[in-house]
DNA sequence: TCAAATCTTAATGAAAGGTTAATAAATGCT
DNA sequence: AGCATTTATTAACCTTTCATTAAGATTTGA
């Protein structure tokens, strides 16, 4: 596996990669993340590690630069116990959290199972990918040509695959959406999603309805 | 036994954790819940506790999306006394509540009796299976493609196995029934039922009708 | 055997879902 | 600002689903 680090303690970098090249875990540090951002560009990563404290640059910038054009695993690292912190960068796209001091124990752990859980996504093969921060949702690896309302209602819908979800639901967790637009609204837009995944209009694949509850989401 | 517990009181679940192992339960706390999902599709536990009031996310959340892969007994734990959250942590598909602060022992108590349901169901290998929250029902590990009526009708008698139930109690306990439907609608429902099931119309496995009162499930 | 209970099928009507068009509010553009 | 475009929302209408009832056949148990 082979990891990119953009970290600019030379030597917190360089501890863990000799624990980590231990465990087949090939690390690449960049102290400067613009150098990095190129590098990113041109090689393929397993996984990236963001350090968000980096000296006269947001970290999180970084993080949603790279988002712009990859869709690599994100593990981002910062001393600031800051939560906000956290929830910024799960929200921006990362995919895990790690706080400063950590065991490499915990890092390796962490990226095992987050390529293990990308592993997993992969064996679907999904057709569906969200990309949160473009607001762009590509399937059979179109772009969809979405509505803000119609992007955040399929995008809740993806994301809880399976489970059938009450319009309520859908119309409280959407922002494009008031909170005392009629459940009918939802009727609507989920009618348009299926015009635009061109979805068979007698049986429908991915977007099937519940009688007496809302939608569900089967990938 | 094994159990995986998300809990952000590490202090808690230190002390959790040292009562609990003198009794031979081992706890594995993750204060991170993205991670304890992760783990949770790796690994196997025997039950899984979850504090409801996490830090900057919805505990109900994490419920459901562990829900959607896994059926692994649920025990969750509020210091909110609010009982709206009890409910509908119930219905989303946890398998006990146990309001903070509490005794090391009750919840020691209430992991043996979840885990003993849970064998006792084991033992049966009931070909049954209700996923609640995906209101299916899989019979012989087929889905069955019930309506509302129907799913809330079977629901009701395989949770009650063995026990006659009236006619009227099941009109009353299912939403999709009207109140004032006759009894005689039950009968019809039973019959579609037993259709999907396939059962022999001669002598029924599952679906048994008990004279004067109503039906039985036996599994 | 006979009356009551249950089973099954068919018919129906109310409710739910699907779709289209109209509207108004928000947004973008010149 | 003023015009054009987009889009959430509602209304209206059509289709489908399914709980419910009715009716007749079958079974049950005393």
């Amino acid at each position: 596996m082979k990891v990119i680090m953009i970290e600019d303690d030379a030597e917190l970098a360089e501890i863990l990669s000799e624990y980590l090249v231990k465990y087949g875990i090939e690390i690449e540090n960049y102290e400067d993340p613009f150098i990095a951002l190129s590098v990113l560009r041109i090689k393929d990563f397993d996984a990236l590690i963001l350090d968000l404290t980096l000296p006269g640059m947001d970290g999180l910038e970084i993080l949603k630069k790279v988002r712009e054009f990859s869709d690599i695993p994100i593990i981002i690292s910062s001393a600031r116990s800051d939560l906000s912190d956290k929830v910024l960068g799960l929200e921006l796209g990362a995919d895990d959290y790690l706080p400063k001091p950590y065991d490499p124990k915990e890092l390796e752990a962490r990226l095992k199972a987050i390529t293990r859980r990308r592993e997993r996504r992969e064996d679907k093969k999904s057709e569906f990918t969200i990309y949160k921060n473009r607001r762009e949702i590509y399937y059979k690896n179109q772009p969809l040509n979405l509505t803000p309302a119609e992007f955040e209602v399929l995008s809740f819908l993806i994301e809880h695959p399976n489970q059938p979800i009450d319009r309520e639901e859908l119309i409280y967790s959407c922002e494009s959406l008031s909170d005392r637009a009629s459940e009918k609204t939802i009727d609507v837009i989920i009618s348009r999603i299926r015009n635009k995944l061109k979805e068979d209009p007698k049986s429908p694949k991915h977007i099937i309805s519940v009688r007496g509850i809302g939608y569900k989401f089967v990938p």
